[in-house]
DNA sequence: GGCAAATTTGCGCGTCACGAAAGTTTCGGT
DNA sequence: ACCGAAACTTTCGTGACGCGCAAATTTGCC
């Protein structure tokens, strides 16, 4: 694994490199083959998941996870480059998917109110408290150090695809224009705020209106904030 | 290192266990200790870039480093988990400092103009172009794939002590108010997209300028699409 | 059925992260 | 200036990891 790139290829072909991961979503289409690499990835994914919460991260070998999920040592690391990877990749998917929601909003649609739909749609139904799995699982990659590193990783990522999708929405390009990256950093944001919050609240509440809630505090908390109207900006 | 933490507390102390890494601006205070330590640190860090970037990443060995810096394989991690940490090390300084200029700022100023000084106060004069090492520097940080995972993390660690710090500012908590995260998420997508950007820059221009120009995007882009002012909200 | 391409697997190696304990340096009180 | 405690470094050892390589197996397609 060598090095030489042009500068921002890399961060798009890193991207890529983890949007390339067949969704889960491609559950319909293609034949056996790419069926089952879907099959096999959810399954180490989840296992790891799984075994990690209930035995403690520290208690999980690479090894062990490839054995729950049928296959071979090596082939783990086919799919992912670590444990930790494999834990976050539900997570990773998600992220993913959001962008796909937003290229797919009605074309007229105002962005706000895209990206807002986009956001939701990947969290299920409004009134839907998450079932104790993926609890678990959420407050697991959140509370281990070890993992919130892979977490930070895949927020990053995702908000790189994020970007792609509003631009696209916007008609700019993402290498003249920055305002996309910004706003998908904003978002990206309000969504991790929004899964922090959730996970502290006591009484459990479902996700979805904390999440829209957030982003309604993000467009309200912007209004307070934004500078006067730029006068004759200076120099470029 | 076990797991448990409670949910939301563990990446504070995950930010913390960053932060309480001993700043190059801790140079003037302190005893001979600290002085050391800090010392040892950048020593590691310049040696991890400066090896990496001439020599390319897979090249360089954890050794290598330990040498280069004049000391034991073991205290390299001691001070860092992998050398991609140590390579990072420097923009981990760098963002963390963001907060603390953050903070420096007189009281009454509007946040907008507190942040966007705070920002640039980290880059330098307004005119400087930075040396060919610190491009290089960067360039291999956003260049290589292995590296960027390390540069996310530390960029989304940023993020939480930039939250921290305009919490301050608005006098609210983090707890409670999402704001400030997802105003410290934009702000810090608009440096990222300003870096790279600048990186793409053919006849080189200064960086700061376009740092401002980044966040004069963010403040112009919200405008216009920011949704109509919210109408008395739904559930909460 | 059978060939080409993709995927899995076994093997091996160099590297890494880190616990434990002993050695060394710094600090603070007297 | 000395001494004991605390902090930091070092040596040693180990289990695990990440991945290149090449052989074996499975899948896709005609």
């Amino acid at each position: 694994m060598l090095t030489a790139v042009t500068a921002a290829e890399a961060i798009t072909s890193a991207v890529e490199h983890l949007a390339r991961q067949p969704l889960a979503s491609a559950h319909e289409t293609a034949g056996l083959r790419e069926r089952k690499k879907v099959a096999t990835r959810q399954s180490l994914s989840e296992a790891a998941m799984r075994l990690a919460v209930d035995r403690g991260l520290d208690n999980v070998l690479v090894e062990d996870i490839a054995e729950a999920a049928g296959v071979s040592p090596r082939t783990f690391n086919n799919y992912f480059a670590s444990k930790y990877e494999a834990i976050c990749a539900l997570q990773q998917d998600r992220a993913m998917r959001i962008g796909q929601a937003l290229r797919a909003r009605p074309a007229g649609e105002p962005l706000w109110e895209s990206v807002t739909q986009a956001v939701l749609s990947q969290f299920g139904p409004a009134s839907h408290t998450p079932d104790k799995a993926w609890i678990a699982g959420i407050r697991l990659v959140v509370t281990t150090p070890a993992l919130i590193g892979e977490y930070l990783k895949v927020q990053g990522l995702a908000q790189y695809h994020l970007a792609e999708a509003i631009a696209e929405r916007l008609g700019t390009s993402p290498e003249t224009d920055m305002f996309p990256r910004i706003m998908a950093g904003a978002v990206t944001a309000a969504m991790q705020a929004a899964i922090e919050r959730w996970l502290r609240s006591d009484p459990p509440v479902p996700l979805v209106p904390l999440m829209r809630q957030s982003l309604r505090q993000f467009a309200d908390g912007m209004r307070g904030v934004l500078p006067a109207e730029t006068e004759l900006a200076d120099s470029g």
